[in-house]
DNA sequence: AACGCGCCCTGTCCGC
DNA sequence: TGCGGACAGGGCGCGT
C-alpha cells in the first residue's frame, strides 16, 4: 500500500499528534505482526516509554523511544492512527498503544504483511546502512543513479523498485517516474545513458514531492494517521489507467506484469 | 552475486 | 446467488 508520500504524510502526522506522549499500555492482538521477538518482550520493549519523535527510513517509521525503536512497516494494507479516547475502534486491529490523555495510537492491517518491530538503535542502525539512497536527499545525485543503474540488468521499473539501491519507491511511483522521464519500463537499468538517468533522477523526486504535497494516493486502503484519504489518486498519469487515453498524446495505456506486479505506460510517450 | 519466483493473508471484483 | 480466479501501495527467503 504505502510508498515514501504515504509513509512521509503518516510520519509527519503521528510526530505531530503524539510527539511526547508516554505509551502506557500495549495491547498486541495479531501477535504474528510482531518479528524477532514474542508479543510480551515487545509489550515490555515499549511500554512506558515516551514518543521522542517520529521518522521515515525508506518505507519504514522510526519512532523514537530513547534507547530503541519502534520500527513499523505497513506492508501493503497497514495503518498507524491516532484517534482520541473513546473512538471506536477499526476492524483488523492488530495492535492498540494507550497513550497519555487517553489517546490510542493503534496498528490496523487488513492482510498483515505488515511488522512492527522494538529494537535497539545500534541494531536499527545497522538495518538502516543497508537502505539504498533516499530519493529526497542530496545524496541522491544524477551520477549516483546511474553509476548504480549500469551495474544491473534487470528491467529499470523492477529495479527502481529494489529498495537496496534507491529506497521509497514501490510499484505506484515506479510507473509514474518513468512515464515522467518518458522511459520504456522494460528497458535494462544498464541501457539508460547518463541523460536519460537524469530525466529518471528529476522525475523521481518530482513525482514523489508533489505526491507528498496532496498527502500520497489513496487506491482503496491507504489512509493517514487520521484516518482520511490521499488527495494524489486523481493526479496519477498511468497507474491503473489501462485502455484509459495517454494525458499526453491520447495514446490508450499499456498494462503489463513485470516480478509479477503490474506496469502501467504509453508505448508511444516512453522509449 | 544477481536475479526470478513463490509465498505470506484477506478482501474485492469480474466472468461464467 | 454462488464460485473460482485474478488482483491489490511490500518484502523475505529460496533455488539457480
Amino acid at each position: 500500500m504505502p510508498e515514501l508520500p504515504e509513509v512521509e504524510t503518516i510520519v509527519r502526522d503521528v510526530d505531530r499528534l503524539a510527539r511526547g506522549a508516554t505509551i502506557q499500555s500495549v495491547d498486541v492482538l495479531r501477535p504474528d505482526l510482531i518479528v524477532g521477538a514474542t508479543a510480551d518482550a515487545f509489550r515490555r520493549c515499549v511500554e512506558g516509554r515516551t514518543i521522542r519523535r517520529v521518522t521515515r527510513r525508506a518505507k519504514n517509521i522510526v519512532i523514537d523511544l530513547g534507547a530503541d525503536r519502534l520500527v513499523v512497516n505497513l506492508g501493503m494494507t497497514g495503518r498507524l492512527l491516532v484517534t482520541d479516547a473513546g473512538a471506536p475502534l477499526p476492524s483488523h486491529l492488530g495492535v492498540r498503544f494507550g497513550l497519555t490523555d487517553r489517546r490510542l495510537l493503534l496498528y490496523q492491517d487488513v492482510r498483515r504483511f505488515g511488522r512492527l518491530q522494538c529494537i535497539p538503535v545500534g541494531e536499527w542502525e545497522e538495518r538502516d546502512r543497508a537502505l539504498g539512497f533516499e530519493p529526497l536527499l542530496d545524496e541522491f545525485t544524477p551520477g549516483a543513479l546511474h553509476d548504480l543503474a549500469r551495474r544491473s540488468r534487470v528491467a529499470v521499473k523492477t529495479w527502481l523498485m529494489d529498495q537496496r539501491r534507491v529506497v521509497g519507491v514501490g510499484n505506484i511511483y515506479a510507473s509514474e517516474a518513468l512515464f515522467r522521464a518518458a522511459i520504456d519500463p522494460r528497458r535494462p537499468a544498464n541501457s539508460l545513458s547518463f541523460a536519460e538517468s537524469e530525466r529518471l533522477h528529476r522525475a523521481v523526486r518530482e513525482v514523489l514531492t508533489e505526491a507528498i504535497e496532496f498527502r500520497g494516493t489513496t487506491l482503496l486502503d491507504y489512509r493517514d494517521a487520521s484516518g482520511q484519504e490521499g488527495g494524489f489518486s486523481r493526479r496519477l498519469r498511468v497507474y491503473d489507467r489501462a485502455g484509459d487515453a495517454c494525458r499526453a498524446c491520447g495514446h490508450p495505456i499499456e498494462r503489463i506484469v513485470q516480478g509479477g506486479r503490474s506496469t502501467f505506460y504509453c508505448v508511444r510517450c516512453q522509449r
